[in-house]
DNA sequence: CGTTTTTGACCGGCGC
DNA sequence: GCGCCGGTCAAAAACG
């Protein structure tokens, strides 16, 4: 996913100039043909070339540091993997009564935001109740929000019911339980609970998935679907919210508000510099998801095209 | 007045 | 069988 960040920013500058330097040949053929201006034109190729040279330098470095940026996360999260999994044994050794379901689900979660009993061979096989075994769309999805704020409300672009509220023994924060309440037919259930380990973090898991179309247009509050085949949390992506599978976008969210909160837990990068790589990844996604629209670039190639046609320089 | 939220009670699964 | 725990229900309260 990281990759398809680097290409999709890559276009964007890429096609940019490709434009404007088609849009430019088309100026000196046409119009321009047959004027008095040459040697400006050949002056402004040369600057065209040069600043595409540079533009090309400047993105190969920013390729290395984004690969530079995801080994460190990836060693991250590797190392929180480590810490999770020690964390569990611990306690499956000394808390003799444990609920092997809730232990694990909230894990995985917290790992990579990604939770599915769908795909989770082996756990779920073994698990005793058919219930759990046949209600297969189960995943979560994080948002992070001000951890004073207890209002535990993920906004994903449908409308939720709230029906119920515990404390929970694992988690001093309780834990909301929400219903569909678009259509009464519509079996999805979301919980949500702060995270234990960072009060910013709210989990959201849904279960079920829903039999109609999303709603809401979606105040979406950077929420990072986790989606190991489910639909509903994929609606919540920042982006996209078509019926697709989300491929692309979805994923690279999810990284996105793991980054932050990983590198907190090493280096100090603080909540301000937070947001704006929030903000400035958010733009990136924008422009990746506009630059794979074709119609955007054509769009985007007449509008400069008919700039520097009207600006004649 | 209809809808949503709150919250204590209840139910069922699980471990001992 | 008993107690613990998570999940759900439903009456009351709050809200628009």
């Amino acid at each position: 996913m990281e990759s398809a960040w680097v290409d999709t920013t890559l276009d964007l500058n890429i096609n940019l100039f490709h434009h404007t330097s088609k849009a430019l040949k088309k100026e000196s053929d046409g119009k321009m043909a047959g004027s008095d201006v040459k040697v400006p034109v050949k002056h402004e190729t040369g600057v065209l070339v040069e600043e595409l040279n540079r533009v090309s330098t400047e993105n190969k470095k920013l390729t290395e540091m984004l690969t530079v940026l995801c080994e460190h996360y990836t060693t991250l999260q590797n190392k929180y993997k480590e810490l999770v999994s020690k964390n569990s044994e611990g306690e499956a050794a000394t808390s003799s009564k444990k609920r092997k379901a809730e232990c694990e689900d909230y894990s995985t979660t917290m790992i990579g935001f990604t939770a599915n009993a769908e795909s989770s061979s082996s756990d779920e096989n073994s698990c005793k109740k058919p219930k759990e075994c046949i209600k297969a769309k189960i995943s979560t999805a994080c948002v992070r929000t001000d951890p004073s704020d207890n209002s535990l409300i993920v906004r994903d672009g449908y409308q939720w019911r709230k029906y119920g509220q515990k404390v929970t023994r694992d988690n001093p924060s309780p834990r909301a339980y929400f219903k569909c309440s678009f259509a009464p037919s519509c079996p999805v259930k979301k919980k949500v609970q702060k995270s234990a380990e960072d009060p910013s973090i709210l989990v959201a898991t849904y279960e079920g998935e829903h039999n109609h179309a999303q709603h809401s247009p979606a105040a979406l509050s950077s929420l990072s679907p986790v989606n190991g085949g489910t639909s509903n949390p994929r609606s919540a992506a920042v982006s996209s919210s078509s019926s697709a599978p989300a491929k692309s976008s979805a994923p690279a969210v999810t990284l996105d508000l793991m980054k932050p909160a990983g590198s907190d837990d090493t280096k100090k990068p603080t909540q301000q510099v937070e947001q704006p790589a929030i903000q400035q990844i958010l733009v990136q996604q924008m422009a990746a998801s506009l630059t794979k629209d074709p119609n955007f670039t054509a769009a985007l190639a007449a509008a400069i095209s008919g700039k520097v046609l009207g600006q004649k320089w």
